[in-house]
DNA sequence: ATTCGCATGTCAGGAGCCTGACACGCAGAC
DNA sequence: GTCTGCGTGTCAGGCTCCTGACATGCGAAT
């Protein structure tokens, strides 16, 4: 009873995570009708934004290993919704980029994403999420950096 | 592009799923030497507060299916840490209870993840952790209200 | 009272993701 | 120049979790 336990519907953690999971759900189902899932888009957003991402960023981009993100790289490519070069232009990275179909896809998916993240705040003030995004961002960031502190 | 495309550092979305995993992360890091997983940890922090449930609540509130958190059940079961009734004493639902020694490890684990949750609130002033929980549960609302809305 | 709907527990089956490992290429220290 | 450390791409193996399905028990509608 201490303050040291967690009290579950007072955690901050824990209602962060029934957040992520309630999102999570709504993106997989807003994504479905377009044939992608959640990693899948993620891989797409991050290309459409910073093109030329190697594989390695792509997978810290969207929080899976590199393992993860290759077999999620070639589903894509098979469909033809991106290129790689065959070698390294430099070092081993392989720049990727998004084809004009993968462009087109992308646009329809972010807006099917846009609409789901718009309905997750339409009770808070701009002002306000603009705060929880910050405040959200403060909570990542005090987190990764023990993780380097504590190696 | 227009305000419907999806900015992934001003995204709420974004940020949103980088601290969740964040927390995971600094979790399992904080469970591990005490032998349990976030889901583990998950299931004996519910039955802590919320003695009695079935393990289709527990799943629930694990954010997990109840397939996954039969097998969860198993192997705390099988350490001794929980008990269930062998019948049903009323419908199918077997109410589910920590052992005294699933009590203490829970302790522990309790513990370690309030530090963490400590640490992640620690920029941050009290009453902004707790608009920050207030509008993360808003956020959980709005989007699991659309769900049972668009069935 | 019977039937329908719903929730729960349980059993395969399979997809997704991760851990572990190895080879390759670059940049820095010695 | 050589060597060490780091980052990247890739392969194999295994584990976790989910989807699909079925049987059981309760409650409400008919």
């Amino acid at each position: 009873m201490a303050q040291t336990r967690v009290d579950l519907d007072s955690s901050v953690g824990y209602v962060l995570k029934q957040a992520a999971a309630a999102l999570r759900a709504s993106m997989e189902a807003a994504l479905r009708p377009l044939g992608l899932n959640v990693p899948q888009y993620a891989c797409l957003e991050l290309l459409g934004q910073r093109p030329g991402l190697s594989a390695a960023e792509l997978a810290r981009g969207a929080f899976v290993t590199r393992q993860s993100m290759h077999t999620v790289l070639q589903g894509l490519q098979d469909r033809g919704l991106l290129t790689r070069p065959p070698t390294a232009p430099q070092g081993r990275a392989l720049p990727t980029r998004l084809t004009d179909q993968g462009a087109r896809l992308l646009a329809q998916a972010s807006g099917a994403v846009a609409e789901v993240e718009q309905r997750m705040l339409d009770g808070l003030p701009a002002d306000r999420a603009e705060r929880l995004r910050q405040d959200l961002a403060a909570c990542a960031a005090a987190l990764t950096a023990r993780e380097a502190a504590s190696s």
